[in-house]
RNA sequence: GGGCCGUUAGCUCAGCUGGUAGAGCAGCUGACUCUUAAUCAGCGGGUCGGAGGUUCGAAUCCUCCACGGCUCACCA
């Protein structure tokens, strides 16, 4: 934080602040009972209209943030902001008596609880008559303006506590998210699955193919990484016999930033045994309309100005089938030298070491996956983009995976799981290779993990889901920053 | 990391081919007992992201740096 001399405004507000205590009030030490809700205030009395509240007399006590204050010298109205809503308050000179001159001390941004009856004005505003109030915050700190907001991107991020006060669809975006997950929870637990807490903290970084963050133990002096995927773990349950079992966590991936990556972010992952990847995508399908319609009602969704629609079936389509119909030429499939001219003549640099499955999944990224809007399931990967997934049983070159694809963007991964633990070992050798040919981000072997499949894992399939990015869909936001609340920055530069 | 764009009052933004900084809101003072972006009168508020340079003169032109956005690269 930036250490200059306190503004005017500032000054003005900690000056409120010292009158208020010399009248013997503690701004800080206030309690209050809020009574209700603004929520449950417009749901309970909305619907009444001014005679009512004549005859009826109704008290409520609610406790909020003053966002808007007009004074008219005698009488004053404001707008009080609690989680739920807001309501318009309104001070009276002949009611309060002496306290309405504490009011000079009030000022937006202020939280205070007050009392009083429900009215309607003159032009039929539900609004409080406040009969006492009692300030418990006084803001120092002047708030964004009341109609344009705050937009610039970078305070919104840095001060997301300000972007919650005065941008109301980014609470909503929020309470979203936190809905998008229960829902999740709901249904993983009415399938039978347990949820789980594995380690963040790994010795090897596996489970995916990601760079990892590097930290220190002291007491124990070593190195650790923070965990780019919990599968390998989740996969020691299986064999441990827990048959179905999911994670909500999140992974750390020490790679670049952009509106669809964010260094650490939140996966589901869930495992079942006895299944496999077919079985997968239509329990996929009942997961993703569950979510969507408890969130909507419905299973159409607006992203952007594209609508997405969750009603199962997605498409399938082959990895092969979809290049071959966005214009990748068969002989470009099978051939190294073929796949190479295509990926060059594209645009698209390619390493003379790459292998032919890797430069099909460049190509991929490149022409197919923007084409795939609405829900589709991408199946059947090469094996060796796949170290932890189980060989198709009709062609061994190929591995029971798909990834689902929604507005071009990857959503979710998963296959049927490689419990071969000579297979694995294998497969994690020729990862070492890699490695040691300066692929970074290849596997590593990890012994223990080889040693759980070889006491025997059941056949099963597992998923991982980008929560972020889900969220991102089903919200309508186009950056993942607007979907974490508190997004990776770089440290504000102090004046 | 590359390219493009941005950074001016607490907030939202103007500021032309260089002539020494403006509005609205917020704030302060005053008026006003049903307002809705209340209104009316008056007032204060700026290291123009930072550092250099060009120039008689820089918010404006040039260079470097910082931060951010978009994009490319990267990305199981």
């Amino acid at each position: 934080m930036q250490e200059k001399p306190l503004s005017e405004l500032i000054q003005q507000r900690i000056k409120k602040l010292e009158n208020l205590k010399n009248l013997g009030i503690e701004p800080y030490n206030g309690v209050f009972e809020p009574s209700t809700s603004t929520e449950e205030i417009f749901q309970r009395y909305g619907g009444f209209n001014r005679d009512y509240f004549e005859s009826e007399n109704i008290s409520v006590c609610i406790a909020g943030r003053v966002i808007l204050f007009r004074d008219f010298g005698k009488t004053c109205f404001a707008h009080l902001q609690d989680f739920t809503g807001k309501i318009q308050i309104y001070f009276r000179k002949d009611i309060l008596q002496d306290k309405f001159s504490l009011l000079k001390n009030l000022d937006i941004g202020d939280i205070v609880g007050v009392s009083g009856r429900l009215f309607r004005t003159k032009t039929d505003e539900l609004t409080v008559e406040v009969q006492d109030f009692v300030f418990l915050s006084k803001s120092l700190r002047p708030l964004p303006e009341k109609w344009h907001g705050l937009k610039d991107i970078e305070a919104r991020y840095r001060q997301r506590y300000v972007d919650l006060i005065v941008n109301p669809s980014v609470k909503e975006t929020f309470i979203k998210r936190q809905k998008i997950i229960k829902y999740m929870r709901e249904f993983l637990e009415n399938e039978g699955f347990i949820e789980v807490e594995t380690p963040m903290m790994h010795l090897i970084a596996g489970g995916a193919r990601a760079k990892p963050f590097k930290t220190y133990h002291e007491a124990l002096d070593m190195e650790l990484y923070l965990r780019i995927a919990p599968e390998l773990y989740l996969k020691r349950l299986l064999v441990g016999g827990f048959e179905r079992v999911f994670e909500i966590g999140k992974n750390f991936r020490n790679e670049g930033i952009s509106t669809k990556h964010n260094p650490e972010f939140t996966m589901i992952e869930f495992y079942v045994a006895y299944k496999d990847y077919h079985w997968l995508m239509s329990f996929t399908e009942r997961l993703l309309s569950y979510i969507v319609e408890k969130l909507y009602g419905q299973f159409k969704v607006k992203f952007g100005d594209t609508l997405i629609d969750f009603t199962p079936p997605y498409k399938r389509i082959t990895m092969y089938d979809a290049l071959i119909q966005n214009g990748v030429p068969e002989e470009a499939i099978k051939d190294w030298d073929e796949a190479y001219k295509f990926a060059k003549d594209m645009g698209i640099e390619i390493s003379k070491d790459s292998s032919l499955s890797r430069i099909l999944d460049e190509i991929f990224k490149e022409k197919v996956e923007p084409k795939l809007i609405q829900p589709t399931f991408v199946i059947d990967y090469p094996v060796e983009l796949s170290p932890l997934a189980k060989r198709k049983r009709e062609n061994p070159e190929l591995v029971e995976r798909f990834e689902l694809f929604i507005a071009g963007r990857e959503i979710a991964n998963a296959f049927s799981e490689l419990n071969d633990p000579i297979d694995q070992k294998e497969r994690f050798l020729k990862q070492l290779e890699e490695r040691m040919k300066g692929d970074e981000e290849a596997n590593e072997m990890d012994e223990d993990f080889i040693r759980a499949l070889e006491i025997g894992m059941p056949p099963a399939a597992g998923e991982g889901i980008g929560v972020d990015r889900l969220v991102m869909i089903l919200t309508d936001n186009q950056s993942i920053r607007d979907v974490i609340l508190f997004p990776l920055l770089r440290p504000e530069q102090t004046k």
